[in-house]
DNA sequence: ACGATTGTTGAAACCGGTTTCAATGAGAGT
DNA sequence: ACTCTCATTGAAACCGGTTTCAACAATCGT
């Protein structure tokens, strides 16, 4: 440490005790407003910085917040959906003056060894935690650990849990209403039931079809685990099918049945349309540009640190709330919107 | 904190001295076995944990060391080299059992009152610099603070700094050199003059011809800054000039000057050869897949983990040490290697 | 058998802050 | 003028560990 200054020699430097020099770091009242002056110029001169470590000693409490994704490495190395999280997560922490550290795990097992460790280390003041699995496995550690937590992304078993999502059912609903209202019938989805978002996706795309009164076939229904290559497999599989449109359950999935369809000679989206999910990078890059629902990571990221923050000032988890951020569609030119009309 | 208990509990439960349990905790010698053993049994049944901030002060060492990644957004977004380092030292993080906290900052100004901030905190061991821009901004803060540090990619100041850089050199010359041996004439290039990465492989490119006795055109040299809109940009310019190949500086830009190529109706890589260099997942998904120069980016990360890890150990930062890792390129179709077989 | 050495152990100081509590002094109330 | 408050301040305890140092017991050499 290059930092040899403690508060006792600002303390002496300015003829008071450490108790006044403490008062005056930390913007406690009654101090004189002369000595508070006297103080301050004496840090100010000396460039005197307290040291983090021993005032979380004193005062329990780090400002330090964890970040955890449980993801397959697939997940975390291809989808941009994480890095654009974690960067919005990061952001904020640091709006909030927290320092954000970064726990990285691949398997669920792996997971919940990561968060012991986290949870013995006893720095974190708080944790988001994030999974492209359902998450479960987390709560009851977390909830025992008695430490404050928000998640990302609804775990399956939501009660009692702050958690910030986007509104996946209202994504999946906007998206397939788009292509029903666009004419097209024979709608199939690639749906995936690896973490709620999905189900909650496909859930959208059910509702929308029901409500105009058309029966789901579930053979237009494939699966993908959000990897390019389970989007390109999924649609391999329901080409055969036939479907005029198809809703994609994420953009990085859409790559990969962009590429199948390709592959089969089709074009996008003159032999079959597509709308996906997310709006990110590869959306607008892809060829051609995807049609697909927005749902803003930032805004997300942002508000899970936000709320966390807020459970640690006031050391209250409860009520448990459960943001729902809004989505919208972003028309491009997969779902052949332009050329109808 | 749920956690209750101290040393001084375990010391009294095991009828021994703070200062033993101590020594037991951190596996020191002169206790005796018999001793340590009721120690460690006691804390195994009471599920004791230190308290790392305690141990901190006491020890005056954290355990938690620092990424800050400097980049403009667009770049953190868009390209997956970031999350591709960051995941990778995250990994070699957690195998060195230290704690790795995250920075992120979109100009030089942003990053040098970041690193501010995390030298005023004095809770960090060491730090890991990685930044899109030549980053020589931040080699004084850092000596100045004395604080253990280790670069990602080479800052243009590198003397007696210790960093971890791919041999961008070397990729230059292989992707040039396998386009010249294809029988390529008039090769261009999209370089960067962003960071040295991209002086590098530019200077891979250069003397790659130069040993084949081809003199440099300028004209077939464009410049991007790593963004896709950049490549695009870039490979517009150089169309009108009618290159028979192409090395892109990176995936990324590659994937832009594809849509410039598509769009000016020139296939790959029938018309235009193309060869970009880092091998992300991009590369491969692209359409068609690209040739690339593969680096091995979580060697990166990794190494840079270790070579911190023992500065900080050692307390040695001298003499500095380069690290180059190797890079070696991956044929794919956008070379038309496949077809001039 | 006896002093010298070595291995074990605990008391106490320490890391650098925060917080409690009692002492002090000035202003208010009567 | 004389209490009674109340704001200001410093001394000391504390946070939960690590580390120094001295005391002691056991082992060694002669």
């Amino acid at each position: 440490m290059s930092n040899k200054l403690t508060i006792r020699h600002i303390a002496e430097l300015a003829n008071v005790s450490k108790a006044t020099v403490s008062r005056v770091l930390n913007e406690y009242p009654h101090v004189r407003p002369e000595v508070r002056e006297k103080v301050q110029k004496v840090i100010s001169e000396t460039g005197y910085q307290p040291n983090n470590i021993a005032r979380l000693l004193a005062s329990d409490r780090s400002s330090i917040i964890g970040l955890v994704i449980s993801a397959s490495a697939q997940m975390v190395f291809s989808d941009p959906y994480f890095p654009a999280l974690t960067e919005a997560i990061s952001r904020g922490a640091a709006d909030n003056n927290l320092i954000l550290s970064l726990f990285v795990s691949y398997t669920e097992k792996q997971g919940r060894d990561t968060l012991n460790g986290i949870l013995a280390a006893g720095l974190f003041d708080g944790l988001i935690i994030t999974a492209d699995h359902k998450g479960d496995a987390f709560v009851s550690q977390l909830q025992e650990a008695d430490i404050p937590f928000v998640f990302i992304g609804r775990p399956s078993e939501a009660e009692g849990i702050n958690y910030v999502d986007a509104d996946n059912v209202k994504g999946g609903y906007l998206a397939t209403s788009h292509l029903t209202s666009l004419g097209y019938g024979r709608i199939g989805t690639i749906a995936s039931d690896q973490n709620t978002a999905g189900d909650d996706r496909l859930a959208g795309y059910r509702s929308a079809l029901k409500e105009r009164g058309i029966a789901i076939e579930e053979e237009l229904l494939a699966f993908g685990d959000y990897s390019l290559e389970s989007g390109y497999a999924a649609m391999k599989e329901l080409i055969p099918r036939q479907p005029e449109a198809v809703f994609v359950g994420s953009d990085t999935m859409a790559l990969g049945a962009l590429r199948a369809l390709r592959e089969a000679g089709l074009r996008v989206p003159e032999d079959i349309a597509l709308v996906s999910h997310d709006d990110l990078p590869p959306a607008i890059q892809a060829d051609p540009p995807l049609t697909t629902v927005q749902q803003q990571i930032a805004t997300t990221g942002q508000m899970a640190v936000e709320k966390l923050a807020q459970i640690i000032m006031t050391g209250k988890a409860y009520p448990a709330q459960h943001i729902v951020n809004p989505v919208k569609l972003i028309v491009r030119a997969s779902c052949g919107a332009a050329q109808l009309n």
